[in-house]
DNA sequence: CTTATATATTTCAAGCTTGAATTAAAATGC
DNA sequence: GCATTTTAATTCAAGCTTGAAATATATAAG
């Protein structure tokens, strides 16, 4: 199997074939997005926000300020101002002062919000497995490194 | 290169990785989409909802009724409703009752709808052509391959 | 026929998200 | 020091989206 040489299609039909690629590419995560929210919904009574929002704070201990937050997770700060406010109402997250920056708050998963977490999490990862399980290690190898190629050129492109 | 045999992998392995996967494929699409949302409304001073009704109009020149346009694009009805009524008093689109069924109405683009989504959608292919530059033919092939493959076991799953 | 069920669309209240304005504190420049 | 600019977070009004209820019509069953 010989790589197709670029060359073979015109800068037009390759144009039309990026536009193609991004409307399955939209149209694919767009339903698993659906997806995964539906069954948050009725399987853990959940939203999508609350879960990304606790996703990123599972994976910085030390906690996270509303800004990084809300960067990582690009929306709005206000939008984390009010997911962070009924998380901790639940007790699930925590704000904590920043020592030597009094504007600032580092939040936290409490235990409970951990325990939470990691129920929520490992039950997503099955249905994640479940979605993608017509894809084997190739197929996920090989979007994988496409994808990341991607989100360098969108670095680029800022 | 011979492939990898899947069996490299544990399905907990496997299972990670799947959801390594659905985390960037989320990402990737979502830098794009929020960067279409963003060139939209600075360059053309339109919306991602505007664009994606007259979207799928344009492909079906004998018109929509409202709820093949909500399946279609995996919105609700009323969204639709309240979309297509300002397209419509700004002269984009038409209520074209149907014969025969005094309930529903075929939904198509007027000429001048025609002429403002013609130029849109050129502009359009180009920002998406520059955003995946990155990616030759055989990335495209090789991720359509694998996004058709994932949109049919979506289907299945239902 | 006529009742029941299904389909097409609209209306509307509730919730979510944004972006701009605000408040407060920190960093920078002179 | 003091003024300016930047950064962190919150508030809030406007717009978007949903899901459920309402309306109207069509289809199916008896």
């Amino acid at each position: 199997m010989t790589p197709t040489p670029e060359t073979e299609l015109t800068p037009e039909q390759l144009s039309k074939a990026r536009l193609r690629l991004w409307l399955k590419l939209l149209r694919a995560s767009g339903r698993i997005e659906d997806e995964v929210r539906r069954r948050l919904r009725s399987d853990l009574d959940w939203t999508l926000p609350r879960f990304d929002v606790m996703s990123v704070l599972a994976r910085q201990p030390e906690g996270m300020k509303m800004n990084e937050i809300s960067k990582k997770l690009r929306v709005s700060n206000g939008n984390i101002t009010g997911i962070v406010d009924k998380l901790t109402e639940e007790g699930l997250t925590l704000r904590v002062p920043v020592p030597g920056d009094r504007r600032a708050h580092k939040v936290c998963l409490t235990p409970k919000g951990e325990d939470v977490f990691a129920e929520h999490a490992a039950i997503h990862e099955g249905w994640i497995n479940g979605i993608l399980g017509g894809l084997n290690s190739d197929d996920i190898e090989g979007m994988i490194r496409r994808l990341d190629q991607l989100d360098l050129t969108l670095d680029e492109g800022r």
